[in-house]
DNA sequence: GTGGTCTAGACCACC
DNA sequence: GTGGTCTAGACCACG
């Protein structure tokens, strides 16, 4: 079963997205694989405080993306193979840091100048 | 005169959140200086292809931000200084950088793996 | 005994429509006959890997429309005349037939293109 | 202006979906055309007697599918080429009449019986 | 109990 | 006014 439990929602935009995002970050970050068992949404609603339609929008996301499968009246299983969880990482490092460099040369910053900026901010 | 013509909204999010992005990104970088003299509101609409409103509210914006400062029926300017710079730099990095190394962490990343992730995705 | 080993539940819908369907296609088709045996619900559950609450279901619906008898303890057989086959085979092609109709209708087709492409599409 | 006024929901299936195929059905039909402006999802709410929520789950799926194009504070419009328009006529008939060929032929009929009792019962 | 749909209505961001 | 998100809660189908 996937824990969600410190899964604090600091994150900005939708909740629904936040929920997607988690579980692919967990999912490239190995802590989710495949065959987990997702929580229902009646429990996970209760657990982050949200209303269960919100996590029924995440769920089915996840289930359009093909990373989760659904039928009615049985749980939710996490699905995947390693082609899959290499599109999901490239997606991310897409997302996060190809927004984060185009933003950074807008700023004028050279790759040299962006990449020791980045190293002075990232502590550990 | 600040020129917008190149400039592509293709960003994500509020059109007049990409506004004043990209001026801050603009001032950071050096094509914007103290002094400069903003087009106007209408004249920005037509270039830009966007309504009004939206350029009022971006206008508003770095208006309050004290990044400019507009006189009833008299052009705007851009009003800064070294420390006004600075404030804008480091908020920049604090936004696109900071967001970037939280998603990565939970991702799973460690610092060198993350930065030599963004190392071979930066292709100058 | 009627053979439900071919029976593949690529179909949509729920799993005990999909069983009735499957026996009144197969009755319709001259593949189950009046007399036959029908497998028993634990029996039938295992073979196709489904719930036995949703056999059950399947085996109440058969039964309400007559098509099949069950006693407590006791096998359950299939109870078919002339009438009742025809009756089958009007509701099925009312059902499969009538609904692609009314949609190709509303797709714009005329009568002969929509016979046109479902001859082509019907290979054999 | 798409028209939704002779919409009658008589289908079966999740309203959302019958919304979503009646635009499809539309386009290949060729009532709906690029360009063209869809109803307000309040508009087509009351139009339909249909919640807003629903209406707005059908207009996310026909963005997601690339069909329409929707821009908080402004209309959404239909965004359509040749290609789309083969792929929603094809991914029609692959639906509506795919299912009831491998039905009728799960009844036993050859292809020479189905096109014959599919011309019978299709009165124009 | 679990997934899925729908209603009713509020609230916000955007243009 | 328009799109989008969220809550609260009911109801149904499924297993």
């Amino acid at each position: 079963m996937i824990t969600f439990e410190k899964f604090t929602m600091d994150d900005s935009g939708p909740i629904y997205g936040q929920i997607v995002r988690y579980v692919k970050r967990g999912i490239v970050a190995g802590r989710i694989e495949n065959g987990d068992e997702m929580p229902s949404r009646r429990v996970l609603s209760a657990t982050l405080g949200v209303n269960p339609n919100t996590i029924q929008k995440a769920y089915r996301m996840l289930e359009d993306e093909g990373i989760i499968q659904s039928h009615a009246g049985a749980k939710s299983y996490v699905v995947l193979d390693e082609a899959k969880v290499e599109a999901i990482r490239e997606e991310l490092a897409e997302n996060d840091i190809g927004a984060m460099i185009s933003a950074l040369k807008q700023s004028g910053l050279t790759r040299e100048e962006g990449l020791e900026l980045i190293g002075r901010l990232w502590k550990e």
